[in-house]
DNA sequence: ACAGATGTTTGCATTATTGCAAATATGGTT
DNA sequence: AACCATATTTGCAATAATGCAAACATCTGT
C-alpha cells in the first residue's frame, strides 16, 4: 500500500454509498473522489464497487477490504483520541497484551468483571505467543513475564511465577519423589524450539539434559503444555500454562519469572488505562 | 486525522531512527520527509521527536503514537495480504468476534489448542458486549447468537443455546420447583437495559413481569450475570454466561438462541479462515 | 583537525493533485 | 415529458507536493 490515504477515500465512498455523499463528507471535490477510487481499483487490480442504479455498491472484494479498513479507521480514531489530550473519559478501547497462559486462563474473568463495572470501555485481548516482542508496545498495557522489563516502559512487578516440571496425570501415576537431574534423564522430555530457547529455564534444560531424551519440541509454551497434556513427556513450564497438568515436584534448581504489568509513560495520565491497571493490580497482587 | 498517509512517514522515521534512513526506505526525497514530519507535528501540536545527536528520538508522545500507528500498519499489512490473492498461507492473523460469554469461557481453550496446531497463525479475540453490530464485519469470523443471521454473511448454525433463570447458589438454597410467571413475581429480578432490550427473551421478561420487581439492571449479559452472582436477584440468561450460577428450573416459556459461525463470502477461499472455521465447527458442533 | 554522515533550511523548477466548469449519460420521481 | 440526483469524463487553471541543489549546522569517529 503506497498511500494510506487512498483507504480513507475508499471508506468514505463505501460508507456513504455514493460519490456525492462521500465528497461532501470528505470536503473535497467531486472528481477528486472519483479519480482516487478509480486509481485505487487500478492499483489493486480489483473492482471494489459495482456501479449500479447510480449507486456505489461494494463488490465482494470491496466488502472484505472494508472490514480491514474498518480496523485501520478505528486505530486512527484512537490516534486522534490519544492526541487530543489527557483522554479522561472512561470510554473507548484498551488493548492489553499478555502471554498465552494469562490471556487464556487468568485474564478473561477479570476482563469480564471489569467490563461489568465499566460498560463504556472495550477491552481488546491480544494473546502473545512469542513473549519477547518488546521493541514496540503495540498495546496500551502489557502483562509480561520477564526478569528485566524494558526501561522505556513503566509499571510494577505483581508477583513471581514459578516454573516446574509437569506431565499429564496419566503419564506418571506412581510414587513421585524429589527430582534431580539424574532422575530427570530417565524420562522422555519436551524441549523448546526457536525463540523459546531465549528463556533462561529453557537454556538450563538444554544444557543439563541429554538431547536424546527430548522426545518432542514446540516453539510456544502453550504448545509444550499441549504436548505434555497428550502424554508425550514431561515439560518444564511456568505455572500459568500448566492447567490440567500435574506437577512433578520441584527441580533442584528452582526457576521463577517476574510478572510485570507495564505501560507507556504517557499513558499513565490516560484515565482508562490508569483505571484498568489499578483494577488488575488489585486483583492480581498476592 | 486529515491525511492518513502522514502516519506512514512518521512511522518510517520512527523505525529508521533518522531522516536519512526513512527517506531511503520510503523512496522519496530528503526534504519531503522532513516537511511531512514537521507538518504533522504542527498539525497535532505535539513534539513527536527529540532531535538529539543527529538522531530522531521519539518523545513520550511519539512513543504512544507509534503504538497506535503500529496497529494501523499491521491492519494495512493485512489489507495488502488480502488483496494479493487467495491468501493460501497458514500464517497471519485471524480476527474472531464473539459475545462476552463465549469469548471468555468457551473460546480461549480452543484458541490455545489451535495455536499449538498452527503456530504461524495469530488469533485476535474480540469480545463483543453489544452483540448487535452487524452492519460491518470488522472481524474475519463472527460467532453470533441470533435467530436470523444477516444475509450477506455465510456460515452455519452450530447449536442452540438455552436460556434459563439463574441465581447465585446462596441466593436460593431451598426447594426449587418449576417456575411459573406467578412464582417468578415473588422474587427480586434483574432486568435488561438499552440494547439488551432488543433480545426476545428480554422483551418477554419486560412484558410479563411487574417492573417493580426489577431490583437492578445491566446493559450487558455479563453484567447481569455479575449482578446475579453477587446475589442481588434472579436473571434470565443464556447458558454461556451463567458460569458459577445455579439454574432455577425452566420458565414456562423456553427460549433458545441459535449459535452461528459466520464469515464473509470472500473469506471462504482464505486458507487460514477456512481452517479455523473447520476447526471450530468440529469442536463446537454437538 | 579532519572527513563523513546526518539534520535544517531555503529557493526554485518540476510534477502531481485538486478544484472548477462543462458536457454527457443514467436512472428514478413526479 | 420534465426534473432531479448522481455518475462519468474531459480540459484547463490553480494549488500543493515533491525533487533538486545548495548552504550551513551538528555530531561521530579517526
Amino acid at each position: 500500500m503506497d498511500n494510506w490515504d487512498d483507504l480513507r477515500y475508499f471508506q468514505a465512498v463505501a460508507e456513504a454509498g455514493s460519490l456525492n455523499g462521500a465528497c461532501k463528507k470528505l470536503g473535497v471535490n467531486h472528481s477528486t473522489v472519483f479519480r482516487r477510487v478509480k486509481g485505487l481499483e487500478e492499483k489493486l487490480g480489483v473492482r471494489l464497487f459495482e456501479r449500479r442504479d447510480a449507486r456505489y455498491i461494494l463488490t465482494g472484494a470491496g466488502e472484505a477490504l472494508l472490514g480491514r479498513t474498518g480496523q485501520v479507521a478505528s486505530a486512527i480514531d484512537e490516534v486522534d483520541r490519544l492526541i487530543v489530550g489527557g483522554d479522561q473519559a472512561l470510554e473507548g478501547t484498551i488493548r492489553i497484551t499478555a502471554p498465552d497462559g494469562f490471556a487464556y486462563y487468568y485474564l478473561p474473568p477479570l476482563i469480564a468483571e471489569f467490563g461489568a463495572l465499566y460498560p463504556g470501555i472495550e477491552i481488546q485481548l491480544l494473546a502473545n505467543s512469542d513473549d519477547l516482542n518488546l521493541s514496540r508496545l503495540e498495546a496500551d498495557i502489557a502483562l509480561r513475564v520477564t526478569s528485566n522489563p524494558p526501561e522505556h516502559l513503566v509499571g510494577r512487578k505483581l508477583w513471581s511465577m514459578p516454573w516446574n516440571l509437569y506431565g499429564s496425570p496419566q503419564f506418571f501415576s506412581g510414587s513421585i519423589g524429589r527430582f534431580g537431574i539424574k532422575q530427570l534423564a530417565s524420562y522422555p522430555l519436551l524441549g523448546p524450539e526457536r525463540n523459546l530457547l531465549r528463556l533462561k529455564p529453557m537454556q538450563w534444560l538444554e544444557k543439563h539434559v541429554d538431547k536424546l531424551n527430548i522426545s518432542a519440541r514446540a516453539n510456544t509454551l502453550m504448545g509444550m503444555a499441549a504436548l505434555a497434556r497428550s502424554g508425550i513427556g514431561l515439560a518444564l513450564l511456568p505455572a500459568d500454562v500448566a492447567e490440567g497438568l500435574q506437577e512433578l515436584g520441584p527441580t533442584e534448581r528452582r526457576f521463577e519469572s517476574g510478572i510485570w504489568l507495564l505501560t507507556h509513560p504517557d499513558l499513565r495520565s490516560n484515565a482508562r488505562v490508569r483505571t484498568f491497571m489499578q483494577f488488575l493490580t488489585e486483583r492480581l497482587m498476592p
